[in-house]
DNA sequence: CCTGTGCACAGCACGAAAAG
DNA sequence: CTTTTCGTGCTGTGCACAGG
């Protein structure tokens, strides 16, 4: 793509501009009047849709989940997008239902997973999140949550079932598990494994048996926090985890009912930087030196109109860039009142510049990969 | 890749009231 | 007192298709 303005023969510019996120500067143009404003490219026609659900993820619902998801992760801590650390600021759990699922999505979404969150927020402070429904294989509704605090399991556990007992969940397991005997019991669970139990495996179900006994059964695993201590790229693990789209034929039990996926407002307002440069080219000046500077890695993209740059902002400020970078500081302290802290950023120089830039370049081969988390 | 468009409505925020 | 529910206003997502 062109990265000069053009002006049209309705006396319209046709502008480049630039979309910053934390991983990625992507170049494209939009429709400018003399006066700097914008102008649509389209002719006004509303063009026919049918806005309903479709119980599934879209493809373009799958980009704007992986977006949030990596702002989110930077706002929490700009290290958990760049290098891999602050992890224990974060917890990815999953809440699923412990007996057979008898209401509507709609109905458990409002009544539990609603108050499972007015809740975190008062307990624990958590002000970002961001849900994602699914469902298993047998139709059961699951919910995956990423936040911003570290989250006690203990507590946590007791809270959803606490509160998936309103709709009786708890009280069928109860039911269902306090008719068992040891025997049947660890039959059952064996059933699970598939290869053949170890000495280990065998002692999880005994012990299992001995909780479940120990709190009557009102107490069952409804909550599985993800261990993030052995992943690398936090960012792609959770964008991946999350957003991954339903493989197959659409299977009607595989539906959810309504929203498929939620963002607190203070995520919601994380939205890339955009930079026009309406008087002087400053801008796309310095990305074309960052192009430059990256032009014989993989990690640039160009498409018939986007030229994209899959490096991380805060790399090319170590890199030396100072204008995008400076001006992306200031959107994040507007969006998430980053603090500005110059000291901050000299040491995390010299820890990057030992993690980050020697990395080697590997082979970006699809887009996907280069853009993951736009 | 990026944007805009418009509608319905999910669900957030917040406060207040009710329940425990 | 704490926890839960309810009411209201309003934000912003999903949807498909258009443009570059």
């Amino acid at each position: 793509m062109n990265l000069e303005p053009t002006i049209l023969d309705n006396g319209l510019i046709k502008m480049p501009c630039l979309s910053v996120s934390p991983t990625a500067i992507t170049a494209y143009t939009r429709l400018m009047d003399f006066n700097g404003n914008f102008k649509t490219w389209n002719t006004g026609i509303k063009p026919p849709c049918e806005n309903r659900e479709k119980g599934f993820i879209s493809k373009k619902g799958q980009k704007s989940l992986e977006r949030a998801i990596y702002w989110f992760l930077y706002s929490v801590d700009p290290n958990i997008v760049n290098t891999g650390k602050g992890k224990e600021k974060i917890t990815f759990l999953t809440l699923t239902l412990p007996s057979k699922q008898v209401h509507g999505d709609k109905e458990i979404k409002d009544k539990c997973l609603k108050q499972f969150l007015t809740e975190i927020r008062s307990d624990y402070k958590v002000t970002k999140f961001i849900w994602k429904a699914e469902k298993q294989a047998q139709g059961q509704l699951h919910f995956h949550i990423l936040l911003d605090k570290f989250l006690p399991v203990k507590e946590v556990k007791q809270k959803w079932n606490r509160i998936l007992n309103k709709l009786g969940y708890v009280y069928e397991y109860h039911k269902k598990m306090s008719r068992l005997e040891w025997s049947e019991y660890r039959e059952l669970r064996l059933k699970e494994v598939k290869s053949k139990p170890s000495d280990k495996q065998k002692n999880a179900i005994r012990q299992a048996f001995k909780n479940g006994v120990a709190c009557n059964w009102m107490n069952p695993n409804s909550v599985d926090i993800e261990n993030l201590r052995k992943v690398g790229n936090i960012a792609a693990y959770c964008a991946k985890y999350m957003s991954k789209e339903h493989k197959g034929v659409a299977k009607e039990v595989l539906k959810v009912e309504g929203r498929i996926w939620f963002s607190s407002q203070a995520v919601s307002k994380m939205k890339n930087l955009l930079l026009v440069s309406a008087d002087d080219q400053t801008y796309i000046e310095e990305f074309a030196q960052m192009l430059k500077a990256y032009q014989t890695t993989s990690k640039v993209y160009e498409a018939e109109h986007a030229l994209m740059l899959g490096v991380p902002v805060d790399q090319l400020r170590y890199k030396g860039f100072k204008t995008i970078p400076y001006e992306f500081d200031e959107h994040c302290n507007e969006i998430f009142n980053r603090e500005r802290n110059i000291k901050l950023f000299e040491q995390q120089k010299t820890i990057s510049v030992q993690t980050v830039a020697p990395a080697p370049v590997e082979l970006v081969s699809t887009i996907e990969q280069l853009t993951l988390g736009l």
